[in-house]
DNA sequence: AAAAGTTAATTAAACGTTTGTTTAATTTAA
DNA sequence: TTAAATTAAACAAACGTTTAATTAACTTTT
């Protein structure tokens, strides 16, 4: 059986990015983790310490795969940014519950220090993109575009599809049943999109 | 004086805006807008009465400058599109707290009518730029892309930047305390980054 | 190996607040 | 005089958290 550490969060989790911080009461977790309410304080001593402890353990795994890409010396700038897409879409599809609870902090000007450190752990990973394009600026490789303007293009597709299903399906012509984000092939459509978007925008052919 | 109707729910949108729904107590609103607590439930019924009767109000003036544009027969696609981002642009940096708000509500499963309301409000305006490079496709001004990726596009880069000023800021090299959604310049950068996008992913030169 | 002792884990119940909402009385306006 | 507007106070329910008692899991001692 699970630790109950592990069960606690997991609910919390899930439950958080569902119906909110402030919507979801120790009580909801203590039923869906099938534990006791008074083991969540006792474990993580308050709420908001269960929060901070959920995003500080999901964001320590991440950086590692865009460093990869950004450092190796045998791709041409376009391919990179190529790779930078596929990387980007492949993380935040798989740890979407996690990404919508981050960005529901984002939105809300609440708790400063959590949003601090929500912004410090997402922002080296656009550093990375961004140090990506200026370089294939430099290069020649790339028109000189808006390099923030462009990360902010390439998230914020990302997000719109991400952040809200029932918009997403709305939008991209889906029934309201339906699940893109476990279809490999809705995934194959955004990386398609976002590539050729970026190709036009940046390439000098 | 102001009607008090209106200053429960000028405060309301603004406490909304700011801690989410949960987040905001009746108490919070009653005292924001200078009234008895009672005078909330007095005039609206409930909560999440009011909350509905502000998403109507601040929906029902959207849509009208949109259809303008897609129906004016004397521009070009190309020229549509770019009228069609301004027009996004100011709108949604005018009303930035509410367009704030109902993203919340979207990012959240929870309220199931309310989401619902606001993506029939919100989808009509997707469909308007949906037609508008539909018929640019058709007309060969346009290469065939992704239509509904090319509009999350638009409307996700935007989102983007407008709804944390905080990840705004850090992603655009500006200081934590500058406001962008005043600035004009600022305005006037997303425009062209924008437009000079939509016109390498979309133009058939 | 059994018993005793010690710490950690777990529980049900209660704590004091705060929540959205309602009541019943009072003031204001027509 | 009548209806609408406004108020302070109270309502029950839900909130995060704490308590005090009990069980489980190890250690140590015999």
């Amino acid at each position: 059986m699970k630790d109950k550490r592990q069960l606690i969060m997991e609910a919390t989790l899930f439950l958080f990015a569902e119906k909110g911080y402030e919507g979801t009461s120790i009580r909801d977790i203590a039923e869906k983790a099938n534990v006791n309410v008074a083991m969540v304080n006792y474990y993580f001593g308050s709420k908001e310490k269960l929060f901070e402890n959920i995003v500080k353990l999901k964001s320590s795994t991440t950086r590692l795969q865009l460093d990869e890409i950004a450092s190796n010396k045998s791709l041409t700038s376009i391919e990179k940014v190529e790779m930078v897409i596929d990387s980007f879409i492949e993380r935040l599809f798989t740890h979407r519950v996690f990404h919508r609870l981050i960005h529901q902090e984002l939105i809300l000007n609440q708790r400063e220090a959590l949003q601090c450190s929500i912004v410090d752990n997402l922002l080296p990973n656009a550093s990375i993109i961004k140090q990506v394009i200026e370089t294939g600026i430099k290069k020649g490789e790339f028109k000189k575009v808006d390099v923030e303007s462009t990360i902010a293009t390439l998230i914020g597709t990302i997000n719109q599809i991400l952040l809200s299903k029932k918009m997403c399906n709305r939008l991209m012509g889906k029934p309201d049943d339906y699940v893109p984000y476990e279809d490999a092939k809705f995934k194959k459509r955004v990386s398609v999109h976002l590539k050729q978007l970026m190709h036009a925008h940046l390439s000098n052919k």
